[in-house]
DNA sequence: ATGACTACCTCGTAGTACTAGGTAAAGAGG
DNA sequence: CCTCTTTACCTAGTACTACGAGGTAGTCAT
């Protein structure tokens, strides 16, 4: 099933903070590690990606830092800061809220036993 | 908990569907019944309602009628088509599968028993 | 007749996912 | 050596849509 590209509007930025929050990373990994974690059903483009990671990195929700590896490749890991934390726990209470409220109106179930 | 109005984009039709195939109605009393059965969450404005429903009918999922009240006074109920239903469905399990994609992200619980 | 409510409408702006393009290096296969 | 795939970064432009702010007009109670 395909999702609309409308839907993820408001929850990319959760899903990123959500995933860095768990582990450091780094933009292509995000790519990869999404795609792996919801059973192949995000496959976050390029375009969507690196431009949300800047708009954190500016917010001062995450902060970028450049390693090189053995061989010489270099990768910019991100990392929550503490005001990303607290974003990040917003964005959940959101997200909860969100859902919730979604359901309770597509769902004729809230017609019975009111 | 206030929600980003981004989080509200793509899931406003498959809404608006859902209560027209409910019942048909018209714009105003949407937006009411919306709030109402949100638990006063969602206060839809006529600039996202209107505009919505102006896409709906022109995509046929939707189709208008003005009636007449006893007082004179008219509105334009809007009532489901079968092309609607089929698009409800639809967007019915792209939420679904939405959802239960940013659950398995968020959720640091899939990182247990794989 | 003044205000509150119902009921419809539209224009412009802002935010953001994606397309389509780009750069550069590493590693594999022939 | 050369090509292809993969990793890894980036950006400009477009399309879509929620909302703010504005408008019209009728009903009804005070």
């Amino acid at each position: 099933m395909r999702y609309g590209r409308e839907l993820l509007k408001g929850s990319t930025e959760h899903l990123i903070l959500s995933l860095i929050g768990q582990e450091p990373m780094y933009g292509y990994r995000l790519i990869k590690e999404m795609e792996k974690r919801s059973g192949g059903y995000f496959r976050f483009k390029q375009g969507t990606l690196y431009p949300a990671l800047h708009r954190l990195e500016k917010d001062k929700l995450i902060q970028g830092k450049w390693e090189r590896l053995p061989n010489g490749q270099e990768r910019r890991y991100y990392y929550l800061t503490e005001l990303g934390q607290r974003a990040l726990d917003e964005k959940r209470a959101e997200w909860e809220g969100f859902s919730a409220a979604v359901n309770l109106v597509i769902e004729p179930a809230n017609l019975a036993e009111v």
